[in-house]
RNA sequence: GGGCGCAUAGCUCAGUUGGUUUAGAGCGUCUGGUUUACACCCAGAAGGUCGGGGGUUCGACUCCCUCUGCGCCCA
């Protein structure tokens, strides 16, 4: 059956993947192997297959499928985070759109509108990786917001809090104005913006004098509580123990001293808002001052902002400058440039906010995760480099706080009986806190309707924390035997974005429910970026539609195109022609197929020698590229591996065997040769599918009828033997006669269906056994040994071996002698830097023993070449 | 402001404890080629004083210092 000449990915993707879901080959259940598991960095359920997800996809299914070729029991278990804020957002949006309103509708219609959206988008990106070939096992497919992994986060919460390590604090989050939230210092964007430093006069209390403060949020004033200056200030000293007045607010507050001012910035006299800012907030601790919150939820003034009240903070900033202004109070403005936290998910400009908030105490956790990476090594990263960064978070880490101001997610199983500070109780759900309520009170009349839940859900990072564990059920049934089998896991792949947020938090929880590391190896993978070095992004617009390249490539081409570049670490920067060439790749491999299925067969014909001694080095040369992958892959350089597996089939295999093998036009092959050739295509197939799933699958049943148990997804990776290195360097010489040759036909215009005559001095006293396979692939009439140079003929030498191809018609002897006079100037400077370096006894006498060798071989290598060639200029 | 990292061919990157390297790969560029598997191809070639300066060493792309330019993380 003749079969196309270009490969056509579409139908054949479609096809193999329906096959390997039919036969569950996915599917992994515990067995007598030992497991290799990854789970998946969920995808959130907002989100559409973006490039960062191809390429981290593809990572994990080239070493999931790779570790099942290997015996490994592989099990890749995929699923999605219910991302509470981004979800959140959305659906708000989405029923805003549809005329409902949150404020109005109630927390259990809101959620049924989360779920409805979450069941109609959230599988959607599941199913797009189905498209690029991931191998997962789907009939484990998670969502942190399933009963069970939902109840495995209650769990973790009610533990915590029994252990005393999540404590209810009063304290500044960053306060997300838009979304009314919390954020963590994780989902905040520094941005630098250009704002205005106001220098606003402040009355000292009872004399006519004033102060002068620099500020660049007038607003804020209305919640000042002191004025603070350094205490060695020169300029200042006649203030202290006196007391300002607040212009338009009218209120006395004192003037406190403390070496926290920065003399050098503004004008030295700092005014202290406890409520709005950070710093400002350590003041007021230390000093006892008074705490004045000024805004509401939506960061709008209260009723502290007077007049102001209802407008908001950035309105409100303009039109107290100008009354401040009127009334005389603001001395001047300058121009200054700060840095401002915006929030990640909506943009807008944080609001320091002091507010009861959940919080993790950290400082246990990290232990242990920081000697899992630094001392112990039981965990590696993957480039090691982010140690470092990994590090100094760990050591410098701050309770999380990991309460959310939103409905979906996972509601704090918190339970207040009345309104003082620890009027709470905490269980799994309210029946238990009522009975607790009820043991904590001791007043056994209370009910359900005296106790209410807290209204907020826990930080989506809470819930992914445990995932690992979770979707074993590892949490609720930690001695269940897919637990045991299946974790720890081996591989986690993911940005280095959320080292921290993600990564080091299963690390921190791993250690503390079970004892044992997540994971052993965690793979960073770079940022995919354009070509201008940009992050992809929506609203750049260019990021591609990751759908639509695989259908122009074929999900092979794609997968082999993001791989290529994709160094260990390092961003990658995107290029369609990337894709480009692994499609190119494909067709390639396809016409290899091709040429090999089109061969009519002779059971008459004898193996000739050249393709006897070809395959025997092709065989040699997959053995040692087989170690070479193994390294790379140990390494996780998965690039490196890929392109040594394409340079071994396109170059050494289409290019090298399968010219020395193929038999002339319309004569058939002798049948040895083919089966051998086709048992190697089969090797080369089972290295390449790991990077291309589809197409070697394809190949794969062409070559013969199978069953599904025989399938390649399930076959068994080439076997490891020993291998004869010099033979394979002996070939590599020989591949330089015939580039000698090739050059001298293409310099002189010699066609290829020409025979020649080859004759060499063999002063390296080169084995002829490969004679055959340079006769075949430079079209010789005959290989003949002499003793002399060749009149009448052009020349070329391999290392101190030289070559003639005797040809009628006049030779530029000037031609030649400049060409040898190059290769000999060459030479001779070499020669000149091995002999200096042999000439330095303090060399000869330190270097090692092996070193010199090495050094006065080169130099006998090149004595022996200078001599070929000065006996060549002779010659002419 | 504190910390970390990077700089090698036009581009993207290798170069593993300093010594088989007057530096490798892929892509791109250039030259030639339809020899019926493949022009998504074949055969070749050109291209780098390893960011600048200094030092250690018999020997530095590799180690140290410094300058310059980029990047990342944290505050």
């Amino acid at each position: 059956m003749p079969i196309a000449a270009k490969y056509s990915p579409r139908e054949v993707e479609e096809k193999w993947y329906q096959y390997w879901l039919e036969n569950k080959f996915f599917h992994s259940k515990p067995n007598e192997k030992p497991s290799y598991t990854i789970v998946i960095p969920p995808p959130n359920v907002t989100g559409v297959l973006h490039m960062g997800h191809m390429l981290n996809n593809t990572i994990q299914d080239v070493l999931i499928r790779r570790a099942r070729l290997k015996g490994f029991n592989a099990c890749w278990v995929p699923g999605t985070d219910h991302a509470s804020i981004a979800t959140e957002a959305k659906v708000v949006a989405k029923l805003k759109e549809e005329g409902i309103n949150k404020a109005e509708i109630s927390r259990e219609d809101f959620l049924k509108h989360a779920w409805d959206w979450t069941e109609n988008y959230g599988g959607q990106i599941l199913n797009q990786l189905q498209k690029l070939g991931a191998s997962c096992d789907w009939d484990r497919v998670k969502f942190t917001m399933d009963q069970d992994l939902y109840e495995s986060v209650i769990n973790t919460f009610i533990d915590l809090h029994n252990k005393g390590k999540i404590y209810r604090g009063y304290r500044m989050v960053n306060w997300d104005p838009q979304a009314k939230t919390t954020l963590s210092d994780e989902e905040l964007v520094y941005q630098e913006k250009q704002g205005k430093l106001y220098h606003i006069q402040y009355q000292i209390e009872g004399t006519e004098e004033h102060l002068t403060i620099a500020t660049t949020r007038p607003e804020t004033l209305f919640g000042d509580t002191a004025i603070c200056i350094h205490p060695e200030d020169e300029r200042y000293q006649h203030l202290k123990g006196k007391r300002a007045i607040v212009p338009v607010v009218n209120r006395s507050i004192p003037i406190i001293e403390d070496e926290y001012v920065d003399v050098e910035f503004g004008t030295g006299c700092l005014k202290v808002t406890p409520a709005h800012d950070e710093n400002d907030k350590m003041l007021g601790d230390k000093h006892q001052l008074e705490v004045i919150d000024i805004f509401n939820d939506d960061a709008s003034l209260n009723h502290f902002g007077m007049h102001y009240q209802g407008k908001d903070r950035f309105e409100a900033r303009k039109l107290f400058a100008q009354e401040l202004e009127q009334k005389g109070y603001l001395v001047k403005v300058e121009n200054h440039i700060n840095k401002v936290g915006t929030s990640e998910r909506t943009g807008a400009v944080i609001e320091p906010k002091l507010s009861d908030q959940w919080f993790l105490n950290m400082q246990d956790l990290a232990k242990p995760a920081l000697d899992a990476v630094l001392k112990t090594e039981e965990i590696k990263l993957f480039p090691k480099k982010f140690e470092n960064t990994y590090r100094n978070w760990l050591e410098n880490v701050r309770d999380w706080n990991i309460s959310r101001q939103l409905w979906w997610g996972h509601r704090i199983p918190a339970y207040y009986i009345g309104e003082g500070k620890n009027d709470f109780v905490v269980a799994k759900n309210a029946e238990e806190a009522l009975e607790l309520a009820i043991q904590k009170t001791g007043n056994p009349t209370l009910s359900h309707a005296d106790i209410h839940q807290d209204e907020d859900v826990l930080d989506t990072w809470f819930s992914s924390w445990l995932w690992p564990m979770s979707v074993f059920d590892g949490i609720r049934n930690p001695e269940n035997e897919e637990f045991n089998y299946y974790y720890p896991t081996k591989d986690l792949v993911t940005g280095p974005d959320i080292l921290f947020f993600w990564v080091a938090r299963m690390i921190m929880a791993g250690y503390e429910y079970t004892g044992k590391k997540p994971f052993d190896n965690v793979y960073l993978t770079g940022i995919v970026r354009d070509k201008q070095r940009r992050k992809m992004s929506k609203s750049l617009g260019n990021s591609p539609d990751a759908l639509k390249l695989m259908e122009e490539f074929g999900a092979d081409g794609v997968r082999v195109g993001l791989l290529l570049s994709s160094a260990a670490g390092n961003d990658l920067l995107f290029d369609e022609a990337l894709c480009q060439q692994g499609k190119a790749f494909a067709n390639k491999l396809w016409n290899a197929f091709r040429l090999i299925q089109g061969w009519e067969v002779s059971e008459n014909e004898m193996q000739p020698e050249h393709s006897k001694i070809a395959l025997h080095w092709y065989e040699t040369k997959l053995q040692s590229t087989l170690v070479e992958i193994e390294d790379h892959f140990s390494k996780y350089r998965i690039s490196d591996a890929l392109m040594a597996t394409y340079k071994l089939v396109w170059d050494d295999f289409c290019s090298w065997l399968l010219e020395i093998v193929k038999p002339a036009y319309q004569q058939p092959i002798d049948q040895q040769t083919l089966k051998q050739v086709l048992d190697l295509l089969e090797s080369n197939l089972k290295l390449l599918h790991p990077f291309m799933p589809f197409i070697t699958e394809e190949i794969w049943h062409n070559i013969a009828e199978r069953d599904p148990k025989e399938a390649l997804v399930v076959s068994e990776w080439p076997i490891q033997k020993e291998f004869d290195v010099t033979f394979l360097k002996d070939f590599e010489t020989t591949k330089e006669v015939i580039s000698g040759v090739r050059n001298i036909r293409k310099e002189k215009n010699i066609a290829f269906k020409d025979a020649i005559d080859l004759k060499m001095i063999n002063n390296e006293a080169f084995s002829n056994q490969f004679d055959g396979v340079i006769q075949k692939l430079c079209n010789l009439n005959s290989i003949e040994v002499v003793q002399d140079s060749v009149e009448g003929a052009f020349s070329f030498r391999v290392q101190a071996n030289e070559y003639f191809i005797p040809m009628d018609g006049a030779i530029d002897v000037e031609a030649e002698k400049e060409k040898l006079q190059t290769e000999l100037v060459y030479l001779q400077g070499f020669l000149k830097s091995v002999e200096k370096k042999l000439s330095n006894e303090k060399f000869v006498n330190n270097a090692p023993e092996k070193v010199v060798a090495i050094e006065k071989q080169k130099q006998a290598d090149a004595l022996a070449k200078i001599e070929t060639i000065e006996a060549s200029l002779k010659a002419l």
